[in-house]
DNA sequence: CTCGTTTTATGATTTTAATCATAAAATGAA
DNA sequence: TTCATTTTATGATTAAAATCATAAAACGAG
């Protein structure tokens, strides 16, 4: 997103977090702003029984996190590692002055912020109004465009668990793997050796 | 949003739209920024039985449908006048031009966004994992805040209809309805009339 | 390699919100 | 000011996904 030079100019640190490590937890003030060098972050929240949702998953070069620290807000959810990670750490005021005098980086992160807002609202009027096959495939043909699903002979590869796919949609493990099969028969998706390709 | 001034330097020009008149629709490419004079318009979502999400409600001063124009993708939804409007519209080259040769606009619509995304974040989590009443009520406490909810002697009185509150937290009008009635029942809010005060 | 954990899987049962039916009250356009 | 439409309301029924129970397969840390 940012490049490595400008971050470091403006005196970027990196930090490593381990799987199921917490880079910051719903509730919490934003004091940086966060770009991934490597590995895999997901933001999202536990309700009272501790059902999870998942409002995203990011990537390498990828930043999250922002929309609190432009809006001086509380974290809406919770960012964790999903496995080893190297994230670039960036304090807010510095951040902040980068933005200023490197106006054409506000353009990348408008973009970015855009990017989120479109998968958002998509996903929004899915989870709402259709049902669980419907969901999923929406899901999946949203990530074959925006996560980083690799192709091989068989199609994308959907590599996200069954479990993954509930919490991104708000539905049950048991329910995904129901959905899921009935896809296959349908047609829509190939099962191969329990992986799910499309 | 952005001042009137600086619109009209760069060749903003009015136009008024009826109740219920379409503003742009679902699957077209965008070609405009919009900015709402007066009046009110909801961004929205049909499925295939005519079931109904919207996606957000803005007011005067508010902007919308800005993502797929910085990302030439197709609108995800509708826009739809909820009572007559005037608005604002400037041809998308002019509106990029002022954005590069104002790079203070950058940050306000950043700012903007970053709101959209918070507003989205938490009612993501909430429709997918949170039960009717808890869904109703975090709509209400963030219309308070972000809506435009206007404060009397009983309280804010949440100024949507049932069949409103449905369409924002995907349950049906029947749904609503009887979470407020228990939610009054509570003590969370207020029936005044069959209006809805907090 | 081994063993505990995670992931995928399937069937039975339950719960919850959707659906269906109906109607009174309120609103608004002619 | 009347009448069609919208909004609020309530009870009965249904359908769909959640929940519960159980287990095999795969994975991964030690």
């Amino acid at each position: 997103m940012i490049t490595v030079e400008l971050l470091e100019k403006y005196g970027v640190s990196k930090k490593t977090f381990d799987r199921n490590d917490i880079i910051f937890e719903e509730g919490n003030l934003p004091l940086n702003y966060y770009q991934i060098i490597s590995g895999e972050v997901k933001m999202s929240n536990y309700n009272d029984d501790g059902r999870e949702f998942i409002q995203g998953i990011f990537y390498k070069t990828q930043s999250f996190g922002e929309p609190p620290l432009f809006l001086n807000q509380k974290y809406p959810a919770n960012a964790i590692a999903v496995e080893n990670a190297e994230i670039f750490i960036l304090p807010k005021e510095n951040f902040m002055k980068l933005l200023e005098q490197n106006p054409k980086v506000s353009i990348k992160i408008i973009e970015n912020l855009a990017q989120r807002l479109y998968y958002k609202s998509v996903m929004a009027a899915e989870i709402s109004t259709h049902e669980p096959e419907h969901r999923v495939l929406k899901l999946i043909d949203h990530g074959i465009a925006y996560f980083n699903f690799q192709k091989d002979k068989n199609g994308y590869l959907i590599n996200f668990t069954r479990q993954q796919i509930g919490d991104l949609t708000g539905l049950r493990v048991e329910t995904v793997i129901r959905a899921i099969k009935a896809l296959e028969k349908k047609g829509e998706l190939k099962i191969i050796n329990r992986k799910v390709y499309r």
